[in-house]
DNA sequence: AGACCTGGTTTTGTATACAATTATGCGCTG
DNA sequence: CAGCGCATAATTGTATACAAAACCAGGTCT
């Protein structure tokens, strides 16, 4: 290998494919890679100097994720969500958050409540700037808020499980997502935080199950790629 | 879609290690793996006559799951969840399933109710028959019963988390359940079958609920192994 | 022209080899 | 006889080799 001497920074095993792995997915998630493209296994190994080996097992995790689809004898992609997936990963969303705010407003502290805050004013300031870079922050921020409530929530299993239906949104707002409902968003996340910091569980549950709705109200679940053509075909 | 019965299970890899993975998967939550138990690759590897490849993929996939823990440099082994997870995994299911029962109760169809009412049955059969096997069998239909009315609520996503709640369950029951409230709870499975069929899908969430607090409620959250020396120390 | 073979190329699936790490057993010492 | 090193065995982490499958391009036949 390219390493002939031990001054290795951080040798540390079994981290390389979670390193893989979590590069992957935040470019994932912030649309660096979009949806349907290939990765394959010797190109990621030769970004990140790592054997096949691990690049399969990173990839094999963001599979279990459902943001990277593997066929079999036909390798890895970013997962193109059908719009009946994008409507599921909202259900569960629906499903989830609300009781997760609750839960939330019940244990909240005040650390939490700046931490919160300091997100908001991050994504603000990520609203506000221009460039691609920016909006990548934003969606970023966006998705952190949503999952500190979960982490102040305290439920590790359902924080868990709602990074993952964090990541297929962004899946699905790449691919159904038309523009600039952001900022209503904001203004949603900013009531919802308040709500945390009062202790009002209900009407921070309440504020989520709404913000979802808004969230998905924004989109149109038009079958991207070779559906339109035949839409287009039929009009 | 008004589906059959018929639910994917997670994404598939090759065809070998899924082969694998499922047989643990299984092995496991009906007990013939305890929690604990150590999982050598090359035992496993053996035994499937496959390679430490595929039975590494395998493991992962489990352990993704959380019915496997992944210790660096030092193996897999069942999963012994602590009452602290253990608590974790019933507060999710609580937040899930009545909301699942609600769903399904919308969709149920005439098939989907003999399918339950199969189910039924068949718990019913392992609850009256005795033997290790039996009771393999009993804990097999309860979890494919709570399966089943996830699948009849058509959200796949939501259907692989609870595929996931219901593995941890069994393991947790393994670790901190005091044997037999199980009779009572295939009454309550009978009561909940019937509140679907009815289309009544409030009284399917409610008794749900209820049906999910009284399996936590037989369990004792006291840590076995070393904990439980200390306690006897302090006695 | 278009469908269809066909060879070479790319990419994945799996096994295996070797290095690094951890567990184990045994003799030694006090 | 308990405790401690140290050699050795087991086991995991990672890279690589090779076979099978999919992909691609060009040429042939109808």
């Amino acid at each position: 290998m390219s390493t002939p001497t031990r001054t290795e920074p951080i040798p540390r095993t079994g981290t390389r494919a979670g390193e893989i792995r979590d590069q992957l997915h935040d470019a994932i998630v912030d649309r660096r890679l979009t949806p349907g493209t290939k990765l394959v296994e010797d190109e990621i190994g030769a970004t990140f100097s790592a054997s096949r080996t691990v690049v399969r097992a990173a990839l094999q995790a963001l599979a279990f994720d459902g943001i990277v689809t593997l066929e079999p004898n036909r390798g890895a992609s970013v997962s193109k969500p059908s719009p009946e997936v994008a409507r599921q990963v909202f259900d569960a969303r629906r499903m989830i958050e609300p009781g997760l705010a609750l839960a939330a407003a019940a244990r909240i502290t005040a650390a939490d409540v700046a931490m919160l805050e300091q997100h908001l004013a991050t994504e603000a300031e990520a609203i506000a700037a221009r460039g691609p870079s920016a909006r990548r922050a934003e969606i970023h921020a966006s998705g952190e808020l949503h999952l500190s409530i979960a982490a102040i929530a305290g439920n590790e299993i359902l924080s868990r499980f709602l990074r993952e239906l964090v990541a297929r949104s962004s899946l699905v707002i790449a691919l159904y997502g038309r523009s600039g409902a952001s900022s209503c968003a904001r203004d949603e996340h900013g009531r919802i935080v308040a709500a945390l910091a009062s202790g009002n569980g209900r009407a921070a549950a309440e504020l989520m199950r709404h913000h979802i709705d808004h969230i998905e109200a924004d989109l149109d679940y038009q079958p991207a790629g070779e559906a339109s053509i035949r839409d287009l075909l039929k009009l």
